[in-house]
DNA sequence: CCAAGTTTGTGCCTACTAGGCTAAAACTCG
DNA sequence: CGAGTTTTAGCCTAGTAGGCACAAACTTGG
């Protein structure tokens, strides 16, 4: 154990600026702070907004326009104001690109500051996790497109790291919550849902299971009404719809519970 | 939806400064950037560092000597290095109360960005989540303290929302990691290691239980060796290891999983 | 109107996991 | 050696996921 050294800065800051008032920041005179420097850096939001289109799960990528990497695909999001907090910003840069109310699930992901990861300078991101129901076409502006995220093109600093998080962490989510709310429409059946399923988690999901499944979790219920069935025949399917809109996590799932007389 | 504003300088950073250099920062001219200002504040970075102690969850605090929350209790940290990454500069603070060596688990919890969070200036802050196992006894400053989680003294700032953050997770990672292995020491009968679940937890684990789940996922394995029987007398007990000493995720308890014969 | 094809929904079965309870095993102490 | 204590093994129940077969309910084409 070292900790003999700098204690005192632990914890310390007093700095001058951040008075809230103006741009031009004070940040003059070096501080003494052992070799490390001031914890001053730009900072940004990001966000990984998936949809499932056409059976894909399809990420929202906007393509930039001036160096550095020009031309490669790039994470909506922008830089935190100067009085804003981090979901109030993401919040504001997305309605930019789509429509705040079109959102259905907002959480944060992870914060990625490697001293290198942009070219420009230190730039700290903090990224979010984004879902769009399936059943909305949101007008998005001309240098933003959907992309397969199976499929990504040329991205640009560690955004494709970062899309890789949000897939791993939508698909856990999908298994001990009742995230699909967020995904699916409204209203479904459940052929269409287990393609939601499938296109989020990447493989076959039975919708006799899902159904058994997420009735017997309480997630979701029959709305009573059913479609008039296909073109090609079949039995006409029941609507469901998610009972809950906020995120919950299956509680049944925790493993180690608490006894039972307890 | 809108979008029509100013698209153009999201996630568009034309930073001049940041250039590496001093500690003196350029950022002199404010951009034009919509009513929000610059996306830069000053970082910080916080560790929740739990370890059982004495049957109890505890976590490690250090007690601020000057304002703001003078004699208030905070969470280990610090500014964050010019040219640091996050993982890189909270393994640098935690080690002047606690030897690396000794932090057997660290993760990124969540990065809280309330513009008021800190009274004297815009500071974001990146937690993590350490973690310590129970056998040793780390030296630590004078300044800082083993506190129980569950009867915390008056915190500064956000500080303790961010240590129930912590329990949460290390509650949640319990059910379905081997995150034990952080929590024990290399070995371990199966009482002492039920005694540090149920600390972890908050409530009972049976030894039982817990030997045939653990067993059953391959996280443990007898070592050989047994205990020569406490002084109160009884069969001895075997000891145990985790395999591993990596994080790990309990596969088998992903819901809606891939198709048996795919 | 009926037969064939298609899609959805139900029922039955298996496998696996967690967890409660009891009894046996293996020790200490008096 | 017997009583008390602690650990371990065995047996049982409950709950969940998932495969499969078949019934139900439709469309389409003869």
């Amino acid at each position: 154990m070292r900790g003999t050294g700098a204690e005192a800065d632990i914890n310390e800051k007093d700095e001058p600026g951040h008075d809230g008032g103006g741009v031009e920041r004070p940040m003059t005179h070096p501080r003494p702070q052992s070799p490390h420097g001031p914890g001053v850096a730009a900072h940004e939001v990001l966000a990984v907004v998936f949809q499932i289109r056409q059976d894909r799960l399809s990420v929202l990528l906007w393509r930039r326009g001036r160096p550095p990497f020009e031309h490669h695909w790039v994470l909506p999001g922008g830089e935190l104001g100067h009085a804003e907090g981090l979901d109030e910003s993401i919040r504001r840069q997305l309605a930019q690109k789509v429509d705040v109310r079109e959102l259905t699930h907002l959480e944060q992901l992870e914060t990625r500051g490697a001293p290198d990861r942009h070219p420009q300078g230190r730039t700290l991101a903090t990224a979010y996790l984004g879902l769009v129901p399936a059943d909305i076409d949101p007008v998005i502006p001309a240098d933003t497109a959907w992309h397969t995220a199976s499929d990504l093109p040329l991205m640009g600093f560690d955004h494709a790291a970062i899309v890789t998080s949000g897939r791993r962490r939508l698909r856990a989510k999908l298994s001990y919550t009742n995230i699909g709310f967020a995904l699916a429409p409204p209203e479904f059946t459940m052929s269409e849902l287990s393609r939601y399923y499938r296109a989020a988690l990447g493989h076959d999901v039975a919708a006799t299971n899902l159904r058994r499944v997420l009735l017997r979790r309480g997630q979701i219920e029959e709305t009573g009404e059913s479609v008039p069935s296909g073109r090609s025949g079949g039995r006409p399917a029941a609507m469901f719809r998610f009972r809950a809109r906020q995120l919950e996590i299956t509680d049944a799932f925790a493993v180690l519970r608490p006894p039972a007389r307890a």
